[in-house]
RNA sequence: GCCGAGGUGGCGGAAUUGGCAGACGCGUUGGACUCAAAAUUCAAUGGAUCUUAAGGUUCGUGUGGGUUCAAGUCCCACCCUCGGCACCA
């Protein structure tokens, strides 16, 4: 008997996988294309089992649908660029590259010894010259046609990572990286407009099917598109106007005040000479506060008065304008209409400084009295001069046609989206290809001169600043356009602009004069299956499908969404935890697969749960799988010297009778509920438990029966099938036991086995008879049988005229191959 | 507050179209093997309850209602957990 020796057989298959190329993939082929990715990892370290999960989701389908005949394209890469290199260089004096590298080696190791199916020759590192220059050919294609631009804006600034964040880097005020609260600067950044993409942004989602849900209304929320109008506010005494956004046109009639953001440019030039110092009091108090609180709902509502008055448009009224903490300068024009008889906030603020509340919508829920809260929701106009009794849609729309015939609004859409800002202060990422000249301006860097390459000599001794403003053979430089002395962007760009394109480079990740083959990647994209975090479900995954629009409409690409289908999977826990380096509750794979072997690993990953679930490691459901595969192992270990030789061509199906047919029959079943809970999506867990049914059934087989009435062809045939069927899970115990029962190498190549619908058929099937509804009794019965039948054997039962004596039967209910249900009373 | 996902044995979880709830695994218990233990292997295993036993009965999928011959699954109301958004006018 020999000893299932894991490592032996792991390093042996994936050895010959990489001599015989089994997983190149060619760019053109016969066969139909399956491009199958997983989010590339950011080389931070050493991968735990909760990053294994999602590479080994992914490789089970690559391999999978590499059975199914396709030309599947698997690549794995590195997110190379990023902070936490910068700082790990910066704490241990060494350079962020090497840092990096030294990771990606681990990684990759990691991943190898794992037994990903990846085509390793189209392995890309995003911090590399070859990539970043078409990174910066991005930026340019960007910034040539209008969508990347520099302005001086507030930032959110992290002060530990020392540099700016996008909107969607900052979860709930604080740095999505390390945590720490953000604070506002004003700085000169570079933006990109996806805001000029957001309403197709938005659409294009119903055009994802294959997305989860959850993902889509997290992008929905995040975009967050209203409707509405927007006002002119002529203001008393001046020739000036505030303009204002609603979407709630149809209480035009109940302003009763209006309310500026302290940021505003209004509050400056409306204030009155006697309310002046009053007003720059409160505004330096508000700029004093923390930001995140001031503008997070349930705040205190402070404001001032600012000595002016405004004109409701509508009606003529005279109204007070304030500067109020509570309005917001980023969203809208800044400076809102407030109705504080129908809007929550507006009222808070209201009360607190005793300002009137007229009633212009209909309580229509019995409701008269606004003590102790607004009315919110849509109703009848009431107080609205013409537009009184209209209600709903028909009355916004009536308010906005009447407000553009006057002149003095129009229909408007807003959305909460912002411009993504891209300027990082930071060197370990792709240069932002720009100079700035004193005569030109701003002139990017012509293409034939890219990449803007990335100084390598660097001294990072000074505690968290950016090196490369420090170096003068960067910094200076000649304008492109004029030939003078000019300055270089010290900045660099945000890691996510990487991340946004990498899917594209796979398909030419080495072609040196553009950043992919157009043909080539509009035959290869978009991407079949995505597999990641839901983590990125706003970041990585909206940039990325900005980025392809923009391509699309330059005409790089002819599709608009990059992933045709996201499977979102779930973390795995450890002592009730996320498991991460700072908690020390990591779990690395290299100790489990020295002790137990990488498939086993893998199986466990896969046997934990639904992979779309957050699931808890527990260390005895490991020891379990593992057993299952020592289980296997000994089946085989004992049956293959007899099984060697036989030829399972001659097994004859139509002859089984019993046992083997049952097993048989088992076998067909199995292999259909396999193919189905993965065709299914994703069903790995319940894929796994059927191999453990039909090991099981095999053991019961073997055990009992007498050894001379086995049939042996009959169990080749199906200790054949199962490794092919284990085979996307456990790669390499599948690939060893192939081989051990005779065939020839690669299970790798072979095809995914079909079953047989028709025995799947049985002639006889047991029904179940129940007695208003509970299960009392069962019968066998033949497959043709009429229902008739049915009823006539179903009364004649011992048990169920025991259960129906002294009751009257109302009446019978019959459905084949279900049940058979008998109603008494 | 709004939106989304979910709630099933001691535990992880199955149940695909309304048709035998609890597949598979863990754990537990018992038998075999062994000098013994481990490993392995076979069997039992939702709760309550009746019976000498074989075998019954009854309750049971967050709670309360409803539809149906039949509900974990459909409908209504509610409770709880998790995730997202949250002064966005």
């Amino acid at each position: 008997m020999s000893e299932y020796d894991h490592e032996r057989i792991e390093i042996k298959w994936q050895r010959k996988w990489e001599e015989a190329r089994c997983f190149r993939t060619p760019n053109h082929s016969e066969k139909k294309k399956f491009y199958n990715l997983v989010m590339f990892p950011y080389p931070s370290g050493t991968l735990h089992v909760g990053h294994v999960k999602n590479y080994v989701l992914g490789d089970v389908l690559a391999r999978y649908k590499r059975m199914r005949g396709y030309n599947v394209l698997n690549p794995m890469g590195y997110d190379a660029f990023g902070l936490p290199a910068e700082n790990a260089a910066i704490e241990n004096k060494t350079h962020p590259a090497k840092w990096t590298y030294h990771n990606v080696d681990i990684i990759r190791n990691q991943l190898k010894r794992l037994g990903m199916s990846y085509d390793w020759e189209r392995e890309i590192y995003t911090c590399k010259e070859e990539y970043y220059k078409w990174t910066q050919w991005l930026f340019l294609k960007l910034y040539e046609n209008g969508l990347a631009y520099k302005k001086k804006a507030a930032a959110n600034w992290c002060p530990h990572c020392k540099t700016v964040l996008a909107n969607e880097q900052v979860v709930n005020g604080k740095c999505e990286r390390c945590g720490t609260p953000v604070t506002i600067i004003q700085l000169d950044q570079w933006f990109f407009k996806i805001t000029e993409y957001a309403e197709r942004l938005l659409n294009d989602l119903d055009k994802l099917p294959g997305w989860p849900e959850r993902v889509r209304t997290m992008q929905k929320n995040w975009i967050g598109r209203s409707v509405g109008a927007e006002v002119d506010f002529p203001i008393k005494g001046l020739e000036k106007k505030i303009r204002i956004f609603t979407t709630r046109p149809d209480t035009l009639w109940g302003v009763t005040f209006m309310a500026l953001a302290p940021e505003s440019p209004l509050v400056s030039e409306l204030v009155t000479e006697e309310r002046k110092s009053e007003v720059s009091a409160f505004l330096e108090k508000v700029q004093s506060e923390d930001r995140f609180k001031r503008t997070s709902a349930n705040g205190p509502k402070e404001g001032i008065f600012i000595g002016r008055y405004a004109i409701n448009p509508v009606n003529g009224d005279e109204i007070p304008i304030y500067v109020a903490n509570y309005v917001l300068m980023e969203y809208g024009t800044g400076a809102i209409m407030a109705v504080p008889g129908h809007d929550q906030r507006d009222f808070d603020f209201a009360k607190a400084y005793d300002l009137p509340i007229k009633i212009v919508i209909s309580p229509s829920n019995g409701r008269d009295s606004l003590d102790d809260a607004p009315l919110t929701a849509y109703g009848t106009m009431i107080n609205s001069g013409e537009f009184s009794g209209l209600s709903g849609k028909e009355a916004i729309d009536a308010v906005i046609d009447h407000l553009e015939k006057k002149g003095i609004g129009k229909r408007s859409v807003n959305y909460k989206l912002r411009d993504w800002l891209i300027s990082r202060q930071r060197y370990w990422g792709a240069p932002i290809p720009v100079v700035y000249c004193p005569k030109c301006g701003i002139v990017p860097v012509p293409e034939n001169e890219l990449p803007v390459r990335l100084p390598e000599n660097v001294d990072f001794s000074e505690k968290g600043a950016s090196p490369l403003p420090k170096i003068k053979e960067f910094v200076e430089t000649q304008c492109p356009r004029c030939g003078e002395t000019a300055i270089r962007e010290v900045d660099t760009m945000d890691t996510f602009i990487d991340s946004s394109w990498y899917y594209l480079r796979y398909i030419n990740p080495h072609i040196e004069d553009k950043p992919f083959d157009i043909n080539d990647v509009n035959e290869w994209l978009p991407v079949d299956q995505y597999i990641g975090g839901v983590e990125h479900a706003i970041l990585h995954l909206m940039y990325s499908r900005f980025i392809t629009k923009v391509l699309y409409d330059l005409g790089y690409v002819n599709f608009e969404e990059p992933f045709e289908n996201l499977f979102t999977q779930g973390m795995i826990y450890y002592k009730g935890a996320k498991m991460s380096k700072s908690k020390g509750n990591v779990i690395s794979p290299d100790d489990l697969i020295a002790r137990y072997g990488a498939d086993s690993v893998r199986m466990y990953l896969l046997f934990i749960g639904p992979p779309e679930n957050d699931a808890e490691w527990n260390d005895s459901g490991f020891e379990g799988v593992h057993r299952f595969i020592l289980r296997i192992w000994r089946l085989y270990d004992e049956y293959i010297p007899g099984l060697k030789n036989l030829n399972t061509k001659c097994l004859s199906v139509e002859n089984l009778s019993g046992d083997e047919k049952n097993l048989y029959v088992k076998l067909n079943r199995i292999t259909k509920k396999i193919t189905e809970d993965i065709e299914r999506g994703f069903h790995f867990n319940t894929a796994i438990s059927g191999l453990m049914e039909l090991l099981n059934e095999v053991y019961g087989y073997v055990q009992r029966k007498e050894e001379a009435s086995k049939d042996f062809v009959l169990l080749k045939f199906i200790l054949e099938r199962f490794v092919t069927l284990i085979y996307p899970f456990a790669p390499h115990l599948g690939e060893e036991l192939w081989e051990l029962l005779g065939n020839d190498p690669f299970l790798a190549d072979k095809s995914w086995p079909g079953y047989d619908e028709n025995v799947l058929i049985s002639e006889r099937y047991t029904l179940p008879i129940t007695i208003n509804g509970k299960v009392r009794d069962k019968i066998e019965v033949d497959r043709n049988i009429s229902e008739e039948e049915i009823k006539r054997l179903t009364l004649e039962r011992k048990r169920i005229k025991k259960w129906i004596e002294r009751k009257r039967v109302e009446k019978i209910i019959v459905v084949k191959e279900k049940i058979v249900n008998i109603v008494v009373k």
